[in-house]
DNA sequence: TCAAACCTTACGCCAACTGTAAGAGTAATT
DNA sequence: AATTACTCTTACAGTTGGCGTAAGGTTTGA
């Protein structure tokens, strides 16, 4: 389902993307900057942000950060300020995309399709150090080689990844893993690490992932052994 | 390795193009128009391709066509004439990005530099029509869905895309599925078929694959059902 | 040295994938 | 319309891989 969340506090402007987009058959949800647009935008589940950077603060460009590390689908900044500065700014940021305003309406259509269709075929890729997840695939690049995770490793990599350098706790393995970390035994946690770290080992990543006695575990940016 | 092949005209921009990657530490291949470009960049495997519009003919967007067509690296297209007509027909043809020349090298470099990070490593993606299919995920993307597709569906479908639009024969599969057209079972093809079929209905490409009595099978620009 | 924390191995269940078999459906030909 | 060759579909069983359970071994740190 297409479905894309618009970043705008100009309402007159809000109303206007939202008109264009929903006659292209988006389905279209706009939150102003105040409303605590991140969490917002997360819960929407947008499969593309339009946000604009005519914010008074720079907090545009720090929405455009967190989504981005957030894993949030496409971005695509809109600006009214024609510089090359805020480009290359957003564009570093994460942003996917960036148009000056004022836009012609098919010029917008065409570079949100354009996105859409990018992400939708590109592989959906988790970096940190020399580990990259594809997150579709479950597969994992480390050095040279790469290999199939199963279900269980790909959530564990990814919970690594995403927290790296920090200590991913149990709980929150056991949370990602089985939703809860009431009822369930510690030991299919340890019988999960196990696995995990044999199939690391498969790439050349012996004692990538470290234990926090008590606490968890910690992936940490290892040699080619 | 980041290779990057331009193709472009005029001398003098080519050089100037060539000069502004090779500082970032770009490898570059220049192409003409002129150098059977299709054959010619394929043969470069690059990273991305820089393909300027500025061609006498219309044999620009074409190349953009086939490009894509043949699954190449993410495609910048750089255009002088500043016409929204342009930019939507190469983005139409499968053109990952469009600027207008002339244009700040910064932002040259950081449009590329977004495509590469989208496109991202390695995966050999396979094209044909709606479909796209990622070889090492084996996952298959079409309109606006995906589904995983099993081993002997992948198998199955990198025959029918490389082919399209020709029928491919029922010894083509069994070769490619079983290694020999000998001592195999007919029945276990069909069978095969109806999976793959099935597994196409999925993603809504009801009677994508025709079969040809006595021949084999053909894969057909289908339609969202 | 001792106990808590952690690791490993083996086992069985389950789901997905694949090939086999048998019968039903379909198209071309007479 | 009947025949026949070709194709499709469904059900079944063997195999494999992923997962959780259980039980015993190993490490760590006081």
């Amino acid at each position: 389902m297409a479905n894309i969340v618009i970043v705008e506090d100009d309402h007159f402007l809000r109303e206007e993307l939202q008109h264009i987009l929903q006659k292209e058959g988006y389905s279209v949800v706009s939150i102003s900057t105040f409303d605590a647009p991140v969490e917002a935008i997360i819960q929407a589940n947008p499969s593309l942000v339009l946000l604009d950077l005519n914010l008074p603060d720079m907090s545009g460009f720090q929405i455009c950060r967190t989504l981005k590390a957030k894993g949030v689908g496409p971005i695509l900044v809109l600006t009214a300020r024609n510089q090359l500065r805020d480009e290359l700014h957003a564009l570093e940021l994460g942003a996917d995309d960036f148009l000056n305003k004022p836009c012609h309406p098919k010029r917008l259509i065409a570079r949100i399709e354009k996105l859409q269709q990018l992400y939708a075929t590109m592989p959906r890729l988790l970096k940190w150090a020399q580990f990259t997840l594809d997150e579709r695939g479950n597969i994992l690049y480390a050095a040279q080689q790469s290999v199939a995770l199963s279900e269980n490793e790909a959530i564990m990599m990814k919970l690594f990844i995403n927290n790296s350098p920090a200590i991913v706790t149990k709980e929150q393995l056991f949370i990602e893993l089985w939703g809860s970390s009431e009822f369930v035994d510690e030991n299919i946690l340890q019988v999960n690490m196990t696995r995990l770290r044999k199939t690391l080992d498969k790439v050349g990543m012996s004692r990538s992932i470290k234990t926090v006695r008590g606490i968890g575990y910690q992936l940490i940016g290892g040699e080619t052994s």
